[in-house]
DNA sequence: GATTATGTTGACTAACATACTCAGGTATCG
DNA sequence: CGATACCTGAGTATGTTAGTCAACATAATC
């Protein structure tokens, strides 16, 4: 039930942003505070950028910025970007359901839908506001 | 946050053996109940057995039986078992903890713990007569 | 006691995902 | 112009997943 590095470098990185309030940060400076390799923060930020959580500048004095304000922008979507589906399983995924040949019998999957709503639940009522104002 | 093909195989097993109340089942069996490959599950089923909750009968008339009450097999332990660690991310793992340079002012950590427990509590609370009796 | 049905063991592999690095290119400011 | 940034695409080392396969060991039955 693991979440990637990338997942959670992308989460760090947003509440880096989240943290300067309209003031652009470079990479290198995102990176001085999330700890995450530079080359690497770089991909992330820019599939942050095409996803329309980030606005960047280049050139001197450019860097990244928050796209949008912290209270619109939902962790469970952010993961759901990253890392693909929340759901355990692919036949109780609503974003990307995959039929099951067991499907009808199964009683495994009552159970694994229990977990997706717990699990999606938590992660589609937290924003990205919620982890930086410590409000869970 | 996917489970893996090996833990959902595992639960088919133990859920087709629960159905069974006493009586043995073959590999070929279980095989057709669970549309699990026979050689692949062969593997599952003798980890399954090694870690207490499946015993087996050799030669003719053989078979695997659960080895314990269907009450007593709690479904967190056995994911544990086959996938490790609950826990989206070491730094809030109970059963295999790992430190993080961030650790002190992490605002990610406290929602990961959230998540972690939402998840613990929902997996270690089922048994597997709960998921055969369809009460969840 | 030979046969046959079963579990046991260990090695092997193809495909994919993860977590990065690196070499260059492009826009912008001073 | 040139320094400072972001941008782009390729490449790579390592590990995980989802299996397969061949040969062996044991137990029941005829």
């Amino acid at each position: 039930m693991k979440v990637s590095s990338r997942g959670e470098y992308a989460l760090r990185a947003l509440i880096a942003l989240g943290l300067q309030e309209g003031n652009v940060s470079t990479i290198a400076d995102i990176s001085g505070q999330t700890l995450v390799p530079v080359a690497y923060l770089e991909q992330i930020l820019l599939q942050l950028k095409m996803l329309g959580y980030l606005k960047s500048k280049r050139g001197k004095n450019g860097g990244y910025m928050l796209a949008k304000a912290p209270d619109q922008i939902v962790i469970g979507d952010v993961i759901r970007s990253l890392e693909g589906p929340l759901a355990p399983m692919g036949c109780v995924s609503i974003t990307s359901y995959e039929a099951c040949p067991l499907e009808g019998t199964c009683l495994l999957k009552p159970f694994w839908a229990l977990i997706r709503d717990s699990i999606a639940q938590l992660l589609d009522q937290t924003t990205l506001a919620h982890l930086i104002e410590r409000k869970l």
